[in-house]
DNA sequence: TTGTAAGCGTTATCAT
DNA sequence: ATGATAACGCTTACAA
């Protein structure tokens, strides 16, 4: 391996001024050049662990994220990236896979190795005192972290939840049901109180207790749960869907048993991804992920950058994007679409 | 922040022994005890770059893909954390967005932080020489590297496509288009010729060159590409899309001039996420993504791991993979499912 | 401007 | 089984 040692001797100077050129420091031009053409020669790359340990700093932000494979985190992630790589951090990545246990080990296993934590909890009992402790900040990002002393950046859940039942409202549905995801997952939490507070809006009081069900943040979740709502003595005539995948399993299901979802409502908190069709009466409530993603690692690259302040809590409004997969759908629909969003 | 020092003076034993109860060395029952104890009350995580610059290994797998909002590589790199993660390492991801000058930026990055490197190349002519040249072992996944010895996996991408088109020739249609990739790019330039083979053993004879068209792998790409075609004086009765994007933009244009899919045939190459309808008459040929990203970080580790011989190809064939995603599409079609798998 | 030299926190070699 | 100690490759005072 070649190091700055051996780029010096060739080029006739000291190990200190190639790590002078390599930093930008100030060196004469000739010697400046004498260094470059040593380096190109013998392909010298700095050493990232020598360099880090020296300056006890890392370079690197840790992402964890429940589900890679959800356009979602996806984008969000991507968000991430982009500010990070603008700024000379690498990411490095986690699949939490929903499970806190998993969550905890990839946290142990990045305190070390990064210069901050971007994670999106896996439940609401999660506890970041050992990143933190070792001077390693930490942003919760897309749900909170009440138990931990961290910067928050989230979407408006209740908002979105709430504006997207009363759409459903608008649109003339009577029993609106909710479909969220699993209890202590925070997003989940704020969505069933969003679709709750429409609910008693609407009648002036509490929704049915059967009307909701909680699942995992799954197509299948979503089939499941719309399968047995559907068996109620007195089903619903819509599904409020906590999330994109519990969204296509309520509509798989529905189409499954024959329903034209022109008259039954289904909303999606969250976008669906490389969509063809919006089939009729499918409403989509657009979530801000990845500008969720962009603005968590500019808070944590303050951090890192030695912000100092209380942490901060951002909750962004679910933004009027227009999703440019989305419109996919029939001309005619396409004049009056039924997107919505807050 | 805590040292092997700090715990090795509060445990009463040497640094040493520190480090060996860390690492599994034999260590006394007692001392190992004292070690535990006191490092759980100091808080004390090991420093990853003091212990890599020391080591000279580093525990970390680069992953270079095009688009990480691309379900496709977004499930190869699901497979890639696995496998990772069971080995004890960590992924660091970049998104070259299919520039091949940011993947060189990223590639140079990389070294030096990496134990090895999974990319999809953007490009044929990427040179992979200078990670080589460091002892940093390189896959390529998705896309061959012909000008760099590395191991490769990759699809079966003229087996696929030209199964897809002959598909479509079964089908009944004549006129079968194709929408691939850009130029250099690898699995585009394949796909083309798998759509001509299929064209050539149909026929006889070449396809018409204005019935084949490159552009980007993006939906627009896909959109405008058909539109065009659509433009000729003898416009094609199906079309072979590259790719699950392109496969997208083909579909929205056909349904924004008000075509009718059961008339007129799409094949995609390579699976769609979330799918909520499966339009009648869209054929998609599944691709092996997370098994691709398995294979490429069992073998990217079984080079990181000394292994040294020459470099490997391994083609994976376009497997049958019922998607789980896909089958929302009416009941009557379910019966007789399009999917089409080689 | 340039060189010398002292660490950064760990692991591994050598004694004990 | 345990402890002292020398690297690993780099940055950065401090000198010159």
């Amino acid at each position: 391996m070649t190091t700055i040692y051996d780029v010096a001797q060739r080029a006739g100077v000291s190990p200190a001024t190639v790590s002078r050129v390599f930093n930008g420091t100030k060196v004469s031009a000739a010697k400046e050049a004498a260094v470059r053409a040593a380096a190109a020669h013998l392909g010298f790359v700095p050493n990232g662990n020598a360099r880090r340990l020296r300056m006890g700093s890392s370079q690197i932000i840790a992402v964890l994220i429940p589900d890679i494979e959800n356009s979602y985190f996806t984008a969000l992630t991507r968000g991430v990236t982009d500010v990070a790589r603008a700024a000379g951090y690498s990411v490095m990545l986690g699949n939490t896979d929903e499970s806190p246990q998993l969550e905890a080990e990839l946290v142990s296993a990045a305190v070390g190795d990064v210069a901050g934590i971007i994670v999106a909890p896996t439940s609401d009992t999660a506890d970041y005192s050992l990143p933190l402790g070792r001077g390693v900040p930490v942003v919760a990002v897309d749900r909170d972290a009440p138990l931990s002393k961290v910067d928050v950046v989230v979407a408006d859940n209740v908002a979105g939840a709430m504006d997207a039942t009363q759409r459903l409202f608008e649109l003339g549905f009577q029993r609106v049901a909710c479909v969220s995801g699993p209890e202590h997952v925070m997003t989940a939490d704020l969505r069933v109180e969003g679709w709750r507070r429409a609910w008693e809006q609407r009648f002036g009081g509490p929704p049915p207790a059967e009307l909701c069900r909680r699942v995992p943040y799954t197509v299948d979740g979503g089939d499941e749960a719309t399968a047995s709502l559907m068996r109620l003595s007195e089903p619903p005539d819509a599904i409020f869907a906590g999330n994109n995948r519990i969204a296509v399993g309520a509509v798989r299901n529905l189409i499954g048993v024959g329903l034209d979802l022109s008259d039954f409502g289904v909303v999606s908190l969250g976008e669906l991804p490389l969509t063809l069709y919006m089939p009729r009466g499918l409403v989509v409530t657009h979530l801000p992920a990845r500008e969720l993603g962009t603005r968590a690692a500019e808070m944590l690259l303050e951090r890192i950058n030695g912000y100092i302040e209380p942490p901060r809590r951002e909750v962004l409004a679910t933004v009027v994007t227009h999703d440019q997969h989305a419109f996919a759908m029939a001309p005619e629909r396409a004049a009056t679409p039924l997107t919505y969003t807050t």
